[in-house]
DNA sequence: CTCTGTGAACATCTTCACAGCT
DNA sequence: AGCTGTGAAGATGTTCACAGAG
């Protein structure tokens, strides 16, 4: 398959989402135009975008609820489980383990872990904070396959070595730097100060 | 001033912190070189997004840090104080009140509110959490700059018609759900199941 | 006639490469 | 010599516009 660029991975993600609303009000097919008006797109940047993986949609008619939704699935990688750690019990740890979203889409909280006596054993939603030192022995027997990281500033590059090194791929980064990842790894982050500032951009030059 | 690319002042954000690592070090100046290594880009990049607001480095020595992040934080708009609420007190909307890194950057949390009488009247880091019935009269006469949205999905939409009636122009959405802004507001999502179906979808391609 | 699929045009963003200042 | 500033080239992403299927 082709390199699929993020901003058309970050639509079809969108793309999904519609579909499933879709299908919840019973409707079996759907416009690029429909697509468009809901995501505040075009119907040429819809039809491109779903053209990546052949021609899924029947011309006069539109594409097929169901058919299309279980593509983007399969692209996406969302037909499996994904299970995930989390390390870092604070407030946004904290929030990222009861995030109901996450569950529906297959993502499944499989542990979370803290340095702080206080937080260990504590239970968020179902979930018990185990102690960090106990990180690495269940990185090797539990075999995450995601994990986020919502732990302080200067902790967060360290972590993401340990955990790298301990063979995991994939990380999502909430503390608010910028990390460094190895190659071979994928990092993403969220940085809710930096989308903030972004708004203050905005807002500074409308002003202007 | 030209138009600013989003991925520009994004970058300019990176840009600034690393500006305050070197100052917190004594340094004085810096080049294109060191904040792309640093922030995992090119030099040349780095040029050119700093040329957008003249020539502001000194050849054969690099960018001065003070006057550098001065004038990045005069772009960002981050010489003066954002007044924030924050609507939804649930686990998101209460780690984003205790959030430091808003504080750090001048963003001044100035309201919680929530429908859950269990959460009104709790504290949230020294924010009391009030009725959302309040919001309207608290809207006109605080007259916040920015509303952080961390309300259930299917609450989302109507929230941000509610503030925008009410003149607010700057919305950062935490909802898991495309939001649509009228035009002169300017909409942000925070979409943390969003940034996990990317990683699902590059450690899926990369398997392949 | 409606709506898809897509080459071609266009717009935007990034990298190159080098002239020119210190 | 070192590093900036910037046109020009290259790469990537988006929109247009229309042929063609149903």
């Amino acid at each position: 398959m082709k390199q699929i660029a993020e901003s058309t991975v970050r639509r079809l993600s969108l793309y999904l989402r519609f579909l499933e609303d879709y299908r919840r009000q019973g409707l079996e097919t759907i416009s690029s135009g429909d697509l468009a008006s809901l995501g505040g797109m075009t119907s040429a940047q819809v039809r491109k975008d779903l053209s990546f993986f052949g021609s899924f949609g029947t011309r006069g008619l539109g594409y097929s609820v169901n058919a299309l939704a279980h593509r983007i699935r399969e692209i996406l990688g969302l037909e499996r489980e994904w299970q995930v750690i989390i390390v870092g019990a604070g407030k946004i740890g904290a929030a990222l383990a009861q995030y109901r979203a996450f569950g529906e889409r297959g993502f499944r909280i499989v542990g979370i872990y803290d340095v702080d006596p206080a937080r260990i054993g504590v239970s968020l939603d179902g979930t018990i904070v185990k102690d960090q030192r106990e990180l690495d022995a269940d990185l090797q027997s539990v075999k995450p396959d995601i994990v986020l990281i919502a732990v302080p500033a200067e902790a967060a590059q360290p972590l993401l070595e340990r955990v790298t090194k301990a063979g995991i791929r994939g990380v999502l980064n909430f503390a608010p730097t910028p990390l460094h990842a190895p190659s071979g790894v994928t990092l993403r982050s969220v940085d809710m100060a930096l989308e903030l500032e972004l708004l203050s951009y905005t807002l500074t030059s409308a002003m202007a």
